[in-house]
DNA sequence: AATGAATGAGTCTTCATTCAT
DNA sequence: TATGAATGAAGACTCATTCAT
């Protein structure tokens, strides 16, 4: 009898640790060395489960989108009023910060690998997601998102959240009946 | 000697064509070949104005930040009054979008080549000169637009401008005298 | 122990399936991948029988080889006149011109893995068979055959056997006297 | 100004220097360091050329062909007789036997690399261009004459070149008038 | 000085072989 | 024992950089 795996756990496993390579070197600076090593496995195995690099990048964006929404999901759930909704959202995007701004430059990197736009639909179903979850049109709040992630990237020191929430407040709050109405600062 | 000025105008000539594959294709994933190709010379000659790839990526993010600066600044030359100001940044913003989102894609693979936090002191320079230009303190202005950019990118269709800036008005208006005259700085 | 019986008969059914592909793809492109799939068990079980690659494709040609003989001895083995027997050749070579083909093309890769000279002797060993059998000198028959074997190799389709072995008639009917029993050696 | 290549030339000359390589360790066990080394160049010049490991050896017998077809040509030119024309050919195959074999080996790889019957055509070409030449049916000639060359590669010692021309002598003089009627033996 | 052919270290990828199960 | 997942050395190919012309 074989080595017995778990494929879809390996692959998975595979995934979570290449996440940060992939992201901080970028699709075409990251050697498969480097990314074996940072997944602890072989080039060999690697290329078990996915045909290519560029095979990972895809993935390991999918799965990161994926888990970025649940995240989100779990964040939210037992927030009931618009501002513990609030209150949950920004403490996702804290806790998350570092997770989310590699997705993002796993995004920026995509458009490089499968061409102009090959995002666009992935960000839309990022931002219906965010607008359903947090029961507004996330139009504003996800550009604001993106805009906090690539500051972050920028400059990984000094980015004041609360901020920059408070200053879309009515964005992220329009007609809020259930509680107290928010004014900016 | 007029050599001297050619030689400094045939760099920024090629720089300012080497702009677009750069940003493209990442520094990664360019080729010097590309690269040479789109600048209109041989690999020979771009080894005659930068020692490497490396300062290439490195010249290119510089003058590009330069030149941003300097074209914010003449866009908003005549405008003296706050809404004025407003009005012709978000007609800078507009008319140099792709550029700027250029810029960003340079700045984020500049961190994949120079190290982490090598473009914090950037970013926060351009964020000190839009705030004085536009008599602000542009600390949530900036990451907007840095959001912009990022959602323009990987969504080249549809971003829209207005509504964003109307998001954040009072950020870039914060008095809210629309004819109250400001000076930067 | 009839575990020794099974044992010879599986490596055996493995180098009766592992023919087509040796001699289909060459020593250097088939895979032991390949190898294992046509013969219908595991790499691990391919390794069991044979320490390398490198020894399938010995084994391979060592087989063939003897089976050749012994079925063109089988083949010959009722026929007593020469006419009988060059027509007992003709269907042999007919029937068995895939398998020779391939034997063939084992025969040249095995100089490329073992070196150049490796198969002189089996040629001549069988040559010798050959016109022992056949009850001639085979020097020119056996270079025949190879020829015809390289034509049908290179161009399935159309190899007129009967008017090859017209054409070298004398060599095979040196005698000239139909009826005249033959004997082998 | 460039380096002054005459490209044609070079990759002709690449070719000439492949040939031994790509005939003795065969295609699937060359390495492109093997190809290079033997052409005297780097492998980068090797890519410079040709797009690809195939490419060079589709290219290989596509010149050894057409090299082979003029030299016999040439080696024809002035003899007028039937004789003659059989002795130049005789002196054609033993002064080229070594290059010959290599075409066979190149054609016999040719069919791994491009597929089945892939050399096909091209052989039924040799053997019209040979027959014109020697003004006979070549179709038995040319069957020995890939007999020769296949034993040539496996036993580079002994193979008696006019023992098997004169076995085949009615092919090559079928119905000779210009000069004295041959007889085998 | 300017060109692009040449170099060869380094990349992605394959695959013979091993070995945990 | 038999399996096929895992290993990693080695191969094809690329491309930043050099340099002959």
């Amino acid at each position: 009898m074989p080595r017995i795996v778990d494929a879809d756990a390996e692959r998975d496993a595979i995934l979570e640790r290449c996440l940060l390579p992939f992201a901080r070197e970028g699709y075409g600076l990251v050697r498969m060395r480097d990314v074996a090593q940072a997944a602890g496995v072989s080039t060999g195995k690697l290329y078990h489960y996915f045909p290519d690099k560029r095979s990972i990048a895809v993935a390991l964006l999918e799965r990161e989108l994926a888990s970025d929404v649940e995240a989100l999901g779990a964040a939210l759930a037992g927030a009931r009023t618009g501002a513990k909704r609030r209150a949950a959202f920004l403490r996702f995007l804290e806790d998350r910060q570092d997770r989310l701004a590699a997705t993002l430059l796993l995004a920026l990197d995509h458009q490089r690998v499968e061409g102009a736009g090959a995002a666009a639909t992935v960000l839309r179903a990022y931002r219906d997601a965010l607008g359903a979850l947090l029961g507004i049109d996330a139009e504003v709040v996800i550009t604001m998102v993106l805009g906090v992630l690539a500051r972050r990237v920028l400059d990984p020191a000094g980015v004041d959240l609360e901020r920059h929430w408070t200053a879309v407040e009515q964005e992220l709050n329009p007609v809020q009946v259930d509680d107290a109405p928010m004014t900016a600062g």
